[in-house]
DNA sequence: CCCCTTATTGAGACTTTGTCTTGACTAACC
DNA sequence: GGTTAGTCAAGACAAAGTCTCAATAAGGGG
């Protein structure tokens, strides 16, 4: 529990000092940028937003924090790669095909009917991924 | 129909010619290849398969292909992408984690699911992927 | 069958995205 | 404060894909 707005999971400087890493400056400017961030970003915004960070350090400490299950990676259509900041249990995403922005979802049935559908590989089934992709509130009232 | 053995829409020098593409040496070869070709491969793969046959002719060729629908992308895990030979209609996929291999499946219990899980993006939802990781009996063998 | 038009080609430059190396720096523990 | 190992920024490097351009060849019209 934490005095936060946010979960103590979304704490992402809590989480890299749980992983034992050293709380540096940019490591806790990336982490009040990440939990500050709307949607979805990519490794090059984060470089973009905070220019005197080095493109090694923003790549290493979300690869970090990936790791530690509290930002998740997902793709547009064409594979482009988005992070967001996360619920570090199973779910899967929405993705807007225009903007990028990822929201969570979490779908018992769906759950359910991927494993019936993988029953036939056995124990051998290792993970599975679903994405769906949508166009966004906004960008629809945008677009018109 | 075709007196091939393959169905029609896995005749890759077919579409080419169905798109009004002519029909050349190098995308006769690569077309073959594909064909052939047992899994999944990147461009890489197919590069290295015809040497003599350009980077940005191979890439340009399945561009083609994933456009007009006989060929499909997915990707591993780590975002690697895979290209299949692949039915035209809708489908999801297998991907085995250890050695990329691809098998393409269909499921409507996952379809209606899926659908259901974006019921609350309603109309905007425009489209959806699944894929389901596992390790093919192959490789579930050569592991021991 | 040949010519002409134009799509397509291979080579390599370029871009993008991500990783690795290096010497300097600094957080954390004493 | 002093020590030291982990981390830093910068830029070289690597991987993956796109673009440019002069040369070639497919395919239709004559």
């Amino acid at each position: 529990m934490s005095t936060h707005a946010h979960p103590a999971t979304l704490d992402l400087a809590a989480t890299l000092e749980r992983l034992g890493a050293r709380m540096t400056a940019p490591r806790r400017r990336l982490a009040a940028l990440m939990e500050r961030w709307t949607g979805a970003f990519s490794p090059e915004e984060l470089t973009a937003a905070l220019p005197d960070v080095g493109r090694a350090t923003v790549y290493r400490t979300v690869k970090l924090l990936t790791e530690a299950g509290v930002l998740c990676r997902t793709a547009l259509p064409d594979g482009t790669p988005r992070y967001s900041v996360d619920q570090p249990h199973h779910h899967h995403h929405l993705v807007c095909v225009a903007c990028g922005r990822v929201e969570p979802f979490d779908d018992p049935a769906l759950e359910r009917a991927v494993r019936d559908a993988g029953a036939g590989a056995g124990e051998r089934l290792v993970g599975h991924r679903v994405e769906l992709y949508y166009r966004c509130e906004r960008c629809t009232r945008d677009a018109g």
